[in-house]
DNA sequence: GAACGATACGTTATATTGTATCCTTCGTTG
DNA sequence: CAACGAAGGATACAATATAACGTATCGTTC
Protein backbone atom coordinates (compact mmCIF):
# COMPACT_ATOMS: atom_id res chain seq x y z
CA UNK A 1 0.00 0.00 0.00
CA UNK A 2 1.50 3.07 -1.10
CA UNK A 3 0.87 4.38 2.39
CA UNK A 4 3.01 2.38 4.11
CA UNK A 5 5.64 3.24 1.20
CA UNK A 6 6.03 6.85 2.03
CA UNK A 7 9.45 8.53 2.87
CA UNK A 8 10.64 7.91 6.33
CA UNK A 9 13.66 9.84 8.17
CA UNK A 10 16.75 7.38 8.13
CA UNK A 11 16.58 5.20 11.56
CA UNK A 12 19.73 3.97 12.79
CA UNK A 13 19.85 0.31 13.23
CA UNK A 14 20.86 1.05 16.71
CA UNK A 15 17.27 2.66 17.67
CA UNK A 16 14.90 0.43 15.56
CA UNK A 17 16.47 -2.82 18.10
CA UNK A 18 15.41 -0.74 21.12
CA UNK A 19 12.31 0.36 19.90
CA UNK A 20 11.57 -3.36 18.33
CA UNK A 21 12.85 -4.40 22.22
CA UNK A 22 10.81 -2.17 24.17
CA UNK A 23 7.80 -3.38 21.81
CA UNK A 24 8.50 -6.88 22.92
CA UNK A 25 8.71 -6.10 26.77
CA UNK A 26 5.63 -4.14 26.84
CA UNK A 27 2.86 -6.31 24.29
CA UNK A 28 3.18 -3.25 21.96
CA UNK A 29 3.15 -3.27 18.53
CA UNK A 30 5.94 -0.87 16.28
CA UNK A 31 3.86 0.02 13.39
CA UNK A 32 5.51 1.71 10.35
CA UNK A 33 3.48 4.56 11.04
CA UNK A 34 5.02 4.64 15.07
CA UNK A 35 8.99 3.91 13.51
CA UNK A 36 8.40 7.19 10.93
CA UNK A 37 7.43 9.31 13.99
CA UNK A 38 10.34 7.69 16.22
CA UNK A 39 12.80 8.54 13.38
CA UNK A 40 11.91 11.92 12.45
CA UNK A 41 12.19 12.97 15.63
CA UNK A 42 15.59 11.00 16.27
CA UNK A 43 16.53 12.88 12.84
CA UNK A 44 16.55 16.28 14.97
CA UNK A 45 17.79 15.02 18.14
CA UNK A 46 16.47 18.31 20.25
CA UNK A 47 13.10 18.77 21.62
CA UNK A 48 10.12 19.42 19.05
CA UNK A 49 6.98 20.10 19.55
CA UNK A 50 3.80 18.03 18.20
CA UNK A 51 2.98 20.92 15.87
CA UNK A 52 6.31 21.38 14.79
CA UNK A 53 6.75 17.70 14.24
CA UNK A 54 3.23 17.27 12.57
CA UNK A 55 4.93 19.79 9.95
CA UNK A 56 8.19 18.06 9.68
CA UNK A 57 5.92 14.73 9.03
CA UNK A 58 3.93 16.56 6.17
CA UNK A 59 6.98 17.74 4.55
CA UNK A 60 8.61 14.34 4.12
CA UNK A 61 5.39 12.67 3.17
CA UNK A 62 3.92 14.70 1.34
CA UNK A 63 0.66 14.61 2.77
CA UNK A 64 -1.50 15.90 5.47
CA UNK A 65 -1.42 14.74 9.05
CA UNK A 66 -3.87 14.96 11.74
CA UNK A 67 -3.11 16.36 15.10
CA UNK A 68 -4.47 13.37 16.56
CA UNK A 69 -2.67 10.74 14.65
CA UNK A 70 1.08 12.66 15.90
CA UNK A 71 -0.30 12.52 19.43
CA UNK A 72 -1.56 9.06 19.47
CA UNK A 73 2.21 8.02 18.33
CA UNK A 74 3.57 9.94 21.03
CA UNK A 75 1.67 8.78 23.62
CA UNK A 76 2.95 5.48 22.11
CA UNK A 77 6.30 6.19 22.03
CA UNK A 78 6.34 7.71 25.75
CA UNK A 79 4.65 4.76 26.88
CA UNK A 80 7.15 2.53 25.88
CA UNK A 81 10.10 4.98 27.29
CA UNK A 82 11.03 5.73 23.65
CA UNK A 83 10.90 9.88 24.05
CA UNK A 84 10.13 12.09 27.10
CA UNK A 85 8.07 15.34 27.08
CA UNK A 86 9.13 18.23 28.70
CA UNK A 87 6.18 19.38 30.90
CA UNK A 88 7.78 23.06 31.36
CA UNK A 89 8.12 23.52 27.50
CA UNK A 90 5.29 21.10 26.18
CA UNK A 91 8.07 18.85 23.52
CA UNK A 92 9.11 16.17 23.16
CA UNK A 93 12.25 14.40 23.23
CA UNK A 94 14.02 11.14 22.17
CA UNK A 95 15.63 9.33 25.19
CA UNK A 96 19.12 9.61 25.63
CA UNK A 97 19.45 6.89 27.79
CA UNK A 98 18.10 3.91 25.92
CA UNK A 99 19.78 1.37 28.47
CA UNK A 100 16.99 0.89 30.31
CA UNK A 101 13.45 2.72 31.34
CA UNK A 102 14.01 5.33 34.23
CA UNK A 103 13.13 8.01 35.61
CA UNK A 104 14.54 11.40 34.22
CA UNK A 105 15.94 15.04 34.72
CA UNK A 106 16.48 17.36 32.08
CA UNK A 107 19.05 20.65 31.96
CA UNK A 108 17.09 23.03 29.57
CA UNK A 109 19.23 25.70 28.19
CA UNK A 110 17.03 28.86 27.74
CA UNK A 111 19.25 30.49 25.49
CA UNK A 112 20.25 28.01 22.63
CA UNK A 113 16.47 25.37 23.56
CA UNK A 114 19.52 22.29 23.95
CA UNK A 115 17.89 19.60 26.72
CA UNK A 116 20.66 17.64 28.83
CA UNK A 117 19.19 14.68 29.81
CA UNK A 118 20.43 13.46 32.93
CA UNK A 119 20.24 10.55 35.87
CA UNK A 120 21.09 11.48 39.19
CA UNK A 121 19.82 7.87 41.44
CA UNK A 122 21.20 10.46 44.43
CA UNK A 123 18.18 12.67 43.15
CA UNK A 124 15.64 9.97 42.88
CA UNK A 125 16.22 9.00 46.57
CA UNK A 126 16.06 12.33 47.99
CA UNK A 127 12.79 12.61 46.26
CA UNK A 128 11.36 9.51 47.10
CA UNK A 129 12.52 10.17 51.19
CA UNK A 130 10.69 13.85 50.69
CA UNK A 131 7.33 11.98 49.31
CA UNK A 132 8.03 9.62 51.97
CA UNK A 133 8.10 11.97 55.20
CA UNK A 134 4.50 13.80 53.95
CA UNK A 135 2.78 10.13 53.72
CA UNK A 136 2.56 10.56 50.43
CA UNK A 137 3.19 7.91 47.27
CA UNK A 138 4.87 9.06 44.28
CA UNK A 139 4.40 7.46 40.97
CA UNK A 140 6.91 9.80 38.84
CA UNK A 141 8.30 12.94 39.19
CA UNK A 142 9.36 15.71 36.67
CA UNK A 143 12.67 17.88 37.01
CA UNK A 144 13.42 20.18 34.81
CA UNK A 145 16.09 22.77 35.35
CA UNK A 146 16.01 25.96 33.35
CA UNK A 147 18.98 27.71 33.13
CA UNK A 148 22.44 28.43 30.53
CA UNK A 149 23.98 25.57 29.13
CA UNK A 150 28.13 25.49 29.31
CA UNK A 151 28.33 26.89 25.64
CA UNK A 152 25.74 29.56 26.32
CA UNK A 153 27.16 30.73 29.39
CA UNK A 154 30.28 30.86 28.39
CA UNK A 155 29.27 33.02 25.67
CA UNK A 156 27.32 35.63 27.35
CA UNK A 157 30.66 36.58 29.49
CA UNK A 158 31.21 39.31 26.74
CA UNK B 1 -16.18 53.79 39.62
CA UNK B 2 -18.84 50.80 39.60
CA UNK B 3 -15.80 48.36 38.40
CA UNK B 4 -14.08 49.11 40.82
CA UNK B 5 -16.57 48.16 43.52
CA UNK B 6 -17.45 44.95 41.75
CA UNK B 7 -17.40 42.33 44.16
CA UNK B 8 -14.50 40.67 45.68
CA UNK B 9 -13.48 37.16 47.33
CA UNK B 10 -13.15 37.96 50.93
CA UNK B 11 -9.04 38.41 51.77
CA UNK B 12 -7.59 38.04 54.53
CA UNK B 13 -5.59 40.74 56.25
CA UNK B 14 -2.59 38.30 55.99
CA UNK B 15 -2.77 37.81 52.47
CA UNK B 16 -3.23 41.80 51.85
CA UNK B 17 -0.58 42.23 53.38
CA UNK B 18 1.64 40.01 52.12
CA UNK B 19 0.70 41.30 48.84
CA UNK B 20 1.54 44.61 50.09
CA UNK B 21 4.98 43.53 51.10
CA UNK B 22 5.96 41.95 48.07
CA UNK B 23 4.91 44.83 45.98
CA UNK B 24 6.60 47.18 47.78
CA UNK B 25 10.04 45.50 47.44
CA UNK B 26 9.70 45.05 43.46
CA UNK B 27 8.23 48.61 43.03
CA UNK B 28 5.31 46.97 41.44
CA UNK B 29 1.62 48.34 42.09
CA UNK B 30 -0.97 46.39 43.86
CA UNK B 31 -3.97 47.54 41.93
CA UNK B 32 -7.78 46.05 42.66
CA UNK B 33 -7.45 44.15 39.58
CA UNK B 34 -4.74 42.42 40.68
CA UNK B 35 -6.00 41.73 44.15
CA UNK B 36 -9.36 40.24 43.26
CA UNK B 37 -7.67 37.59 41.33
CA UNK B 38 -5.33 36.80 43.98
CA UNK B 39 -8.22 37.09 46.58
CA UNK B 40 -10.58 34.29 44.16
CA UNK B 41 -7.51 32.19 44.00
CA UNK B 42 -6.98 31.86 48.01
CA UNK B 43 -10.99 31.39 48.25
CA UNK B 44 -9.94 28.25 46.88
CA UNK B 45 -6.86 26.81 47.89
CA UNK B 46 -6.31 24.56 45.35
CA UNK B 47 -4.70 24.73 41.77
CA UNK B 48 -7.01 25.79 39.29
CA UNK B 49 -6.81 26.80 35.58
CA UNK B 50 -6.74 30.01 34.23
CA UNK B 51 -10.24 29.36 32.32
CA UNK B 52 -11.52 28.16 35.58
CA UNK B 53 -10.22 31.37 37.07
CA UNK B 54 -11.95 33.23 34.32
CA UNK B 55 -15.12 31.88 35.16
CA UNK B 56 -14.91 32.09 38.65
CA UNK B 57 -14.61 35.49 38.34
CA UNK B 58 -16.44 36.27 35.75
CA UNK B 59 -19.33 34.88 38.17
CA UNK B 60 -18.49 37.06 41.10
CA UNK B 61 -18.04 39.81 39.27
CA UNK B 62 -21.08 38.93 36.51
CA UNK B 63 -19.22 40.64 33.26
CA UNK B 64 -17.15 39.42 30.82
CA UNK B 65 -13.05 38.91 31.51
CA UNK B 66 -11.43 38.58 28.65
CA UNK B 67 -8.26 35.83 28.90
CA UNK B 68 -5.41 38.04 28.40
CA UNK B 69 -7.02 40.05 31.60
CA UNK B 70 -6.46 37.04 33.68
CA UNK B 71 -2.67 36.15 32.38
CA UNK B 72 -1.13 39.28 32.97
CA UNK B 73 -2.45 38.99 36.27
CA UNK B 74 -0.97 35.59 36.66
CA UNK B 75 1.81 37.03 35.42
CA UNK B 76 1.99 39.86 37.92
CA UNK B 77 1.26 37.50 41.04
CA UNK B 78 4.02 35.20 39.78
CA UNK B 79 6.32 37.41 39.18
CA UNK B 80 6.16 38.63 43.08
CA UNK B 81 6.02 35.06 44.11
CA UNK B 82 2.71 35.23 45.27
CA UNK B 83 1.63 32.23 43.57
CA UNK B 84 3.55 29.41 41.47
CA UNK B 85 2.63 27.88 38.69
CA UNK B 86 2.13 24.14 37.83
CA UNK B 87 3.97 22.92 34.60
CA UNK B 88 3.15 19.49 34.53
CA UNK B 89 -0.86 20.57 34.78
CA UNK B 90 -1.03 23.98 33.53
CA UNK B 91 -2.46 25.50 36.74
CA UNK B 92 -1.88 28.17 39.21
CA UNK B 93 -1.50 28.08 42.86
CA UNK B 94 -1.38 30.17 45.77
CA UNK B 95 2.11 30.40 47.32
CA UNK B 96 1.81 28.39 50.76
CA UNK B 97 5.73 29.52 51.95
CA UNK B 98 4.77 33.32 52.41
CA UNK B 99 7.40 33.79 54.45
CA UNK B 100 10.06 34.83 51.38
CA UNK B 101 10.39 34.74 47.85
CA UNK B 102 11.42 30.61 46.90
CA UNK B 103 11.92 27.38 44.61
CA UNK B 104 9.42 25.18 45.80
CA UNK B 105 9.01 21.78 44.86
CA UNK B 106 5.35 20.01 44.47
CA UNK B 107 3.25 16.92 45.26
CA UNK B 108 0.31 16.52 43.10
CA UNK B 109 -2.18 13.83 44.06
CA UNK B 110 -3.44 12.37 40.54
CA UNK B 111 -6.83 11.32 42.77
CA UNK B 112 -7.85 14.07 45.06
CA UNK B 113 -5.98 16.82 42.96
CA UNK B 114 -4.39 17.96 45.89
CA UNK B 115 -1.01 19.94 45.69
CA UNK B 116 1.35 19.73 48.56
CA UNK B 117 4.09 22.63 48.52
CA UNK B 118 7.20 21.64 49.58
CA UNK B 119 10.79 23.51 50.24
CA UNK B 120 13.90 21.08 50.66
CA UNK B 121 16.96 22.96 50.63
CA UNK B 122 18.91 19.86 50.41
CA UNK B 123 17.23 19.15 47.05
CA UNK B 124 17.95 22.29 45.79
CA UNK B 125 21.57 21.60 46.93
CA UNK B 126 21.85 18.66 45.18
CA UNK B 127 20.22 20.29 42.01
CA UNK B 128 22.61 22.71 42.36
CA UNK B 129 25.65 20.30 42.63
CA UNK B 130 24.15 18.45 39.42
CA UNK B 131 24.01 21.36 37.36
CA UNK B 132 27.59 22.42 38.33
CA UNK B 133 28.80 19.12 37.31
CA UNK B 134 27.64 19.56 34.19
CA UNK B 135 28.87 22.99 33.45
CA UNK B 136 25.34 24.15 33.42
CA UNK B 137 24.33 26.99 35.34
CA UNK B 138 20.73 27.11 36.38
CA UNK B 139 18.29 29.41 36.68
CA UNK B 140 15.09 28.03 38.02
CA UNK B 141 14.05 24.39 38.89
CA UNK B 142 10.71 22.91 38.39
CA UNK B 143 10.23 19.55 40.49
CA UNK B 144 6.52 18.27 40.90
CA UNK B 145 5.83 15.12 41.73
CA UNK B 146 2.79 13.02 41.02
CA UNK B 147 1.37 10.10 43.00
CA UNK B 148 -1.02 9.65 46.05
CA UNK B 149 -1.58 11.60 48.95
CA UNK B 150 -1.78 10.07 52.26
CA UNK B 151 -5.43 9.99 52.17
CA UNK B 152 -6.03 8.63 48.74
CA UNK B 153 -3.00 6.24 49.09
CA UNK B 154 -4.56 4.89 52.97
CA UNK B 155 -7.97 4.42 50.83
CA UNK B 156 -7.51 2.63 47.73
CA UNK B 157 -6.21 -0.25 50.15
CA UNK B 158 -9.62 -1.83 50.22
C1' DG C 1 -9.34 -20.02 5.69
C1' DA C 2 -13.53 -17.55 8.35
C1' DA C 3 -15.10 -15.33 12.45
C1' DC C 4 -14.02 -12.57 16.19
C1' DG C 5 -12.13 -9.27 19.52
C1' DA C 6 -8.54 -6.06 20.35
C1' DT C 7 -5.54 -2.61 18.83
C1' DA C 8 -4.30 0.91 15.55
C1' DC C 9 -5.48 4.39 12.10
C1' DG C 10 -8.16 8.21 9.61
C1' DT C 11 -11.34 12.12 9.54
C1' DT C 12 -13.86 15.75 11.33
C1' DA C 13 -14.87 18.68 14.74
C1' DT C 14 -14.03 20.78 19.12
C1' DA C 15 -11.93 21.86 23.67
C1' DT C 16 -8.27 24.06 26.21
C1' DT C 17 -4.47 27.08 26.86
C1' DG C 18 -2.12 31.17 25.68
C1' DT C 19 -0.81 35.69 22.55
C1' DA C 20 -0.88 39.68 19.24
C1' DT C 21 -2.66 44.07 18.29
C1' DC C 22 -4.61 48.15 19.15
C1' DC C 23 -6.66 51.38 21.81
C1' DT C 24 -8.25 53.43 26.34
C1' DT C 25 -7.72 54.51 31.17
C1' DC C 26 -5.18 55.53 35.22
C1' DG C 27 -1.52 57.56 38.04
C1' DT C 28 2.41 60.08 38.40
C1' DT C 29 5.26 63.92 37.49
C1' DG C 30 6.76 68.33 35.72
C1' DC D 1 -3.02 70.85 32.70
C1' DA D 2 0.26 68.13 29.44
C1' DA D 3 3.09 64.38 28.85
C1' DC D 4 4.46 59.97 29.89
C1' DG D 5 4.48 55.12 31.15
C1' DA D 6 2.07 51.33 33.45
C1' DA D 7 -2.16 48.91 33.62
C1' DG D 8 -6.54 47.45 31.72
C1' DG D 9 -10.01 46.23 28.06
C1' DA D 10 -11.74 44.38 23.42
C1' DT D 11 -11.17 41.69 19.49
C1' DA D 12 -9.13 38.41 17.06
C1' DC D 13 -6.11 34.65 16.64
C1' DA D 14 -2.40 31.01 17.51
C1' DA D 15 -0.84 26.85 19.70
C1' DT D 16 -1.73 22.71 22.17
C1' DA D 17 -4.61 18.77 22.91
C1' DT D 18 -8.82 15.71 22.88
C1' DA D 19 -13.67 13.77 21.66
C1' DA D 20 -16.44 11.07 18.77
C1' DC D 21 -17.00 7.94 15.36
C1' DG D 22 -16.10 4.86 11.84
C1' DT D 23 -12.62 1.84 9.24
C1' DA D 24 -8.56 -1.04 8.75
C1' DT D 25 -5.31 -4.27 10.42
C1' DC D 26 -3.45 -7.78 13.48
C1' DG D 27 -3.59 -12.05 16.15
C1' DT D 28 -6.17 -15.71 17.82
C1' DT D 29 -9.40 -19.34 17.71
C1' DC D 30 -12.38 -22.37 15.47
ZN1 LIG E 1 15.50 8.88 28.93
ZN1 LIG F 1 22.73 26.79 25.43
ZN1 LIG G 1 5.59 29.05 47.47
ZN1 LIG H 1 -5.31 12.73 47.24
Amino acid sequence: MARQLARTAPLAAKWRKLAEGRCAEKGERLTPARLAVYAEMLARRRAVSAYELIGLLEKRQERKIAPLTVYRHLDFLIRTGLVHRLQSTQTYLPCDHPDQAHESQFLLCSSCGNVDEVESTGLEALLSRIADERGFRPDNAVVEVKGLCGACAVEEQD
